[in-house]
DNA sequence: AGCACCCATGGTAACGTTTACATCAATCTA
DNA sequence: TAGATTGATGTAAACGTTACCATGGGTGCT
């Protein structure tokens, strides 16, 4: 049988109610007696109920992140940044993701209610609808990446439209015209963004090109799939834009063992700079979304409306997507001939 | 206000141990009632309160993970076999990870007493004592590859030590002699247990030659450095093995940067056979870990550990790491040649 | 028809905390 | 010195659910 409050009282000499005091650090009790309760938690090892605690304060410290399938380092990234926030803040993470449809993810949803203070929603199910239907009206939530819902809620999104134009207008000035870009998952939010930059990029700088866009996943292997295919391509095009480092990563792969070399060959480039991007061969041209910081700001402003939801107003941040141009889009040198790369931090 | 089963009870007619009753699917009431009821908690949006449930059931439907620093895609893989394992079992899982010290483990421990079920552990931090202290004595827990301690909790573990000699012997096979070894952490089990495997492997099948270990914290940066370091030495080893694929990464780039081709001049091989390995370039010969299985088995150990705990007894169970071999230590063939040129005309 | 039994349902006491309110001693003020 | 004030502590009522026990209407058996 776990040890309750009642015992410490009882060892203690105390009501339940100071201990409670000693326990939650009010002011209202003697530090002499305080002192002395908190010699006999230790004593007793006792642990207050977390879940008789909630129930009286309506709190639990908290917060869900409802999250899509977790692959590679872009999510390590996110959980990692969320984490940190949520230990600096005192709060616990609670992680869910897979959810294969939405109704998994609305089944994912409910189960947490009640279970957290707030909630971090990255996912390509969520809309307007999504949320309202599922979502206890109460409570807070912070949205990432994910498609704005009309002004229910704050939001954090990389700013991936301005990111991907940037990224054209990088293989543009380089002197690229066939600019293909592989595409992510077709209902991916941020996927979307990136395509439609990619798209205002060629249609405003690149006029009399077509737009060639390879189908892809936001996996590894899709990207290998799409390097397959530009290999094939009669009109192959110069550069190849992933629209995230994995895919890039994997379409090089592709090249590589076409034997194609990245950049000589072919110009290439992803998005997200994920921590692995400097080191492959050749580093990785991309845009840096800075994921962790991202999760980071997302539980901070949701931790905000937790701590006080009348204070708290909806607002919508963009956080900027800076390019950082490796030699995978960079003149065709030998490694052996380049300097020591000046390491953007 | 949020509404509780009162609300319903009072709006179907009926008492609040009937709603309970209909919500927990007992036998022992009228398929009519139950539809009746359920169409007010439907009505109503009633969710029951997890806190209050909790209370009196003593089951969260909630486990905890302890992990170490979350990097790359090896916690991504770990996490996403836990996660899908524990959705399958209707289980919600919380996270901790990111501790500096033990004090801060500890903590983090403390903290999750009375929210969790049960207890999944991957911490550097964890040895015999330090679960003996900060764990409740009769919460479940199951042990991934973590020291073991003594006999008190079940345990998975990949087969660090088998894994490293094997890949000890590839090299040797492949006719190499001076074969240095990147380290990880000094404090982390498994890297423990992969130098060890180095070690071995080395004095029985190299006994004339010396090991050669370079320092390393399994982050791809150190094994940059490595690298760098490898390329500065007198006599150089002919083949490297990074004790982790981040590492082995890292390392490459560091090797390209310095002219060196793998595995023309260099031979390089890695550990875990996370996903990426696959798509550098030259592709990475490694050691499977299968780390997302070893989370979902713990996972499936931990859950049946929870649902019986008479039953269930303690077990070890030490997982296959199978050599995979890839291009990066096999003959030295340019790129270009593996395939045929698919022709873009 | 009468009796025993079953089973759906209702009433209510837990579960372990926090917190408003009551109490009481001690100190301060006039 | 008496009354007011302060501040530490105790008492008990919540919080929302489940589980035990009681109740009573219906069914089956003799």
């Amino acid at each position: 049988m776990a040890t309750t409050i009642k015992d410490v009282a009882r060892l203690a000499g105390v009501s339940v109610a100071t201990v409670s005091r000693a326990l939650n650090g009010h002011s209202n009790i003697t530090p002499r007696t305080r002192e002395h309760v908190m010699g006999v938690v230790e004593q007793l090892r006792f642990v207050p109920s977390s879940a008789a605690r909630s129930m009286i304060t309506r709190r639990t410290h908290t917060v869900g992140a409802l999250l899509p399938d977790l692959h590679g380092e872009y999510f390590s990234e996110l959980i990692r940044g969320i984490d940190l926030a949520a230990r600096a803040r005192g709060l616990h993470l609670l992680v869910s993701s897979s959810h294969g449809d939405a109704v998994e993810a609305a089944a994912a949803l409910r189960a947490m209610n009640g279970r957290i203070d707030g909630l971090l929603v990255m996912s390509p199910h969520a809309n307007a609808d999504f949320l309202w239907g599922n979502l206890a009206s109460d409570l807070p939530a912070v949205l990432m990446n994910t498609r704005v819902a009309g002004a229910t809620h704050s939001s954090f999104a990389v700013d991936n439209y301005a990111g991907a134009f940037a990224m054209v207008r990088h293989f543009v000035d380089r002197g690229h015209r066939r600019v293909a870009f592989i595409a992510g998952p077709e209902s991916n939010f941020e996927a979307q963004e990136r395509l439609r930059g990619y798209r205002a990029a060629m249609a405003e700088l690149l006029a009399e090109e077509c737009e060639q866009v390879l189908q892809g996943n936001f996996t590894q292997e899709s990207g290998f799939r799409a390097g397959s295919h530009v290999v094939a391509l009669t009109d192959r095009p110069t550069a190849v834009f992933a629209s995230n480092d994995m895919m890039a990563i994997g379409c090089l792969s592709a090249l590589n063992e076409a034997g194609l070399r990245v950049p000589h060959d072919v110009a290439l480039a992803g998005f997200d700079d994920i921590p692995i991007s400097r080191y492959v061969n050749p580093p990785l041209t991309t845009v840096r979304a800075r994921i962790a910081e991202l999760g980071g700001l997302a539980l901070e402003r949701l931790a905000s409306a937790i701590e006080e939801p009348q204070r708290s107003t909806i607002q919508h941040q963009t956080l900027r997507a800076d390019l950082v141009v490796r030699q995978s889009t960079t003149a065709p040198v030998e490694p052996r001939f380049l300097r020591p790369l000046p390491h953007a931090t």
